[in-house]
DNA sequence: TTAATCTCTTAACATAGGTCAACGAAACTT
DNA sequence: AAGTTTCGTTGACCTATGTTAAGAGATTAA
């Protein structure tokens, strides 16, 4: 069941046996049906989730009530609002299954104990949170830096197959444009290779 | 003398006289000409540096040689890659003084000396990645979401009195716009403001 | 003090991407 | 299967910001 979470970790840390087993007991497992959401911004989530299986999105919804993916989420990946630090904070982020989709979540309280019992856990879960900064760093001086197009290709490159996961108006709402504006930039592209 | 960062982590955790004298030891005092760098892109530069006096700018040069300040460092303020976990990584940040500056640095071994003999200090520098990460979040979200006219003044109010610390073309590069636009957009708010 | 450099402004023009509107094709709902 | 919503495409036009060039002050260096 909740394997992929437990051989993820093993593949990343030393766990005994017992520690997998109380790995395993701790993580809920939740079913999400296409456009679910996992949390929503404006409401108390302190949630972190591992994808078992299936495809999500990230987002923000601005004071005009436009869209901006801030990532995708895929199979064994981690995904949450990693800016909050209290449980008791309120979000900007929501997350939407963008297909039916299967997660494991942890209450907080449980995760503190997973951490006292298990050696390592909690520096790895450090790490997660740095390798998002590092990530959305990257992110940022890429948007910054470039225009529509070379992010474009820039996120084909690095996420191979992407368009097959997930529909083309997300990806534009991830570049930062519009739908229309995405559909053009392809056409060009074929254009120039045309001719 | 490093009495100031001694100060500000008093402010922010409990530390016995003992503790407060091992940290101000700890530190390193270094001062910057303005314009001198702390550190460079594609060196290794596992810094984190207080600063005690003076502004710095932290900026990231893209492909085509242009320069993005990602965020400016004042008094009482920390400076570094973040997105760095390993000492021994390069970064793709540069930081330089924008006025002659002094600032506190620690050798990373020497950091975790002091985490080991200070119960809290570790926890108070994840809090601290942690708030990066927000902050940096933040900071994206806006960039996608709104124009630099905007932007403009969610920075002006939020750090009045940085258009005194801080050159305009820096703030305009900050922004993600050329000094051009930023001098335009004045004037067009004056034009606005006079009609 | 002069020269050299840096900083800010202005203006004319160029372009990436936004806006609006319309349409056909998929994909769900019933 | 019919109807409804969602998704992608196209085209005409618009706007924010980039580009280039020039000049005036301000600051720094010699």
């Amino acid at each position: 069941m909740q394997n992929s979470l437990v051989e993820y970790l093993s593949s990343k840390i030393e766990l005994s046996e017992n520690n997998k087993q109380l790995i395993a007991e701790a993580y809920q497992l939740v079913k999400l049906k296409k456009k679910e959401h996992l949390f929503e911004a404006g409401t108390r989530h302190f949630v972190e989730a591992f994808i078992v299986q299936g495809t999500m999105r990230v987002y923000y919804v601005d004071s005009k009530g436009l869209e901006h993916v801030l990532y995708f989420g895929f199979k064994n990946w981690w995904v949450g609002d990693m800016a909050l630090y209290r449980p008791d904070e309120c979000g900007l982020l929501s997350a939407q299954a963008l297909e039916d989709t299967t997660v494991l979540i942890i209450h907080p309280d449980k995760k503190e104990e997973l951490f006292a019992k298990i050696p390592g856990l909690e520096r790895f879960f450090r790490i997660i949170i740095q390798r998002h900064l590092a990530v959305l760093q990257k992110r940022f001086l890429l948007t910054v830096s470039t225009n529509a197009q070379e992010r474009y290709e820039e996120l084909l490159e690095r996420s191979p197959g992407i368009e097959q996961l997930v529909p083309q108006h997300q990806i534009a709402s991830y570049l930062g444009i519009l739908p229309e504006s995405l559909s053009r930039m392809k056409k060009q592209k074929l254009d120039k290779r045309q001719s």
